[in-house]
DNA sequence: TAATACTTGACTATTTTAGTCGGGTATATA
DNA sequence: TATATACCCGACTAAAATAGTCAAGTATTA
């Protein structure tokens, strides 16, 4: 159970957004050099950011992205969508009939995981990326 | 952010084996049938399970498996650190004052996955073994 | 003594992750 | 208009993790 570079570069990022003036392009380059995240990884990762319509990109010199909304009204869920992050618990399909050992019942614990599921996306579902921000100053 | 399998058995043959008289040692092959789970699998995580006082082996024939408390004293969370499986949403080392990204302050968003890993960990800890039987009855 | 069932360590194929890279296109500014 | 900046996009790859598999045991009971 652990969570990948990807969502958590793509949370980094953001939030590092959110801390300059919005509407203001930032580059990737400026992101990467202060999180110390690969400036290749971050192309990949904001490509789908922008496909999901959380940030847009303005092409050329001072160029960057920008986020689209207020830090205030993304979920970190929508982040998470946007870069193929599921949360998966349960080892079966959920819409299948099927179960997880390809039986015709689910198992014993589908419930469970199904549960957990819905539990941990809960998390996502009400943090907002400004919450990122209200903790206290930071330097980096 | 997903479920391993090793995880998800353990707490699947677990649940199995509550389902029957406790002290009645449950062989692995009977879990592996009803369950479809791989034998030699099983058996390595059992290993895990015992070293970590959750069953007790009984070697020969009519041998098996037994709990060694009763299913409303087990929580999932010993499970899950028995076939060692932690909870890893940090990119970091938690006690090291340096950060994910090597520098030497924690991240812009460490309290956050730090606060993601507390929470999922609790649904852990406050669910036990025998939650998973009271759902309803069921045929496999 | 034969069969059952746990014990242990090592081994492996497959999949996923975490990037990397190359060759673009669009735009601002000097 | 030349040039540098910065996004665009697909393909590629090394390394790690996962999900098993296997072999060669030992203990116990019927
Ligand atoms: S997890 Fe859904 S059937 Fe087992
Ligand atoms: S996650 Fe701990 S410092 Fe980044």
């Amino acid at each position: 159970m652990k969570l990948n570079t990807k969502s958590r570069y793509a949370v980094m990022a953001l939030a590092d957004m959110s801390k300059f003036p919005l509407n203001n392009p930032i580059s990737l380059r400026d992101i990467s050099l202060r999180q110390s995240i690969s400036l290749f990884y971050l192309e990949q990762i904001f490509l789908k950011l922008k496909k999901n319509d959380i940030v847009k990109s303005v092409r050329g010199t001072n160029g960057g992205y920008v986020l689209r909304r207020d830090p205030k009204n993304i979920k970190l869920s929508e982040i998470f969508q946007a870069v193929d992050q599921k949360v998966k618990t349960v080892g079966c399909k959920k819409d299948s009939k099927k179960g997880c050992n390809g039986k015709s019942a689910k198992c014993i614990t589908h419930e469970l995981w199904d549960e957990l599921e819905v539990y941990i996306n809960n998390f996502f579902d009400n943090k907002k990326l400004s919450d990122l921000l209200i903790t206290k100053e930071r330097n980096n």
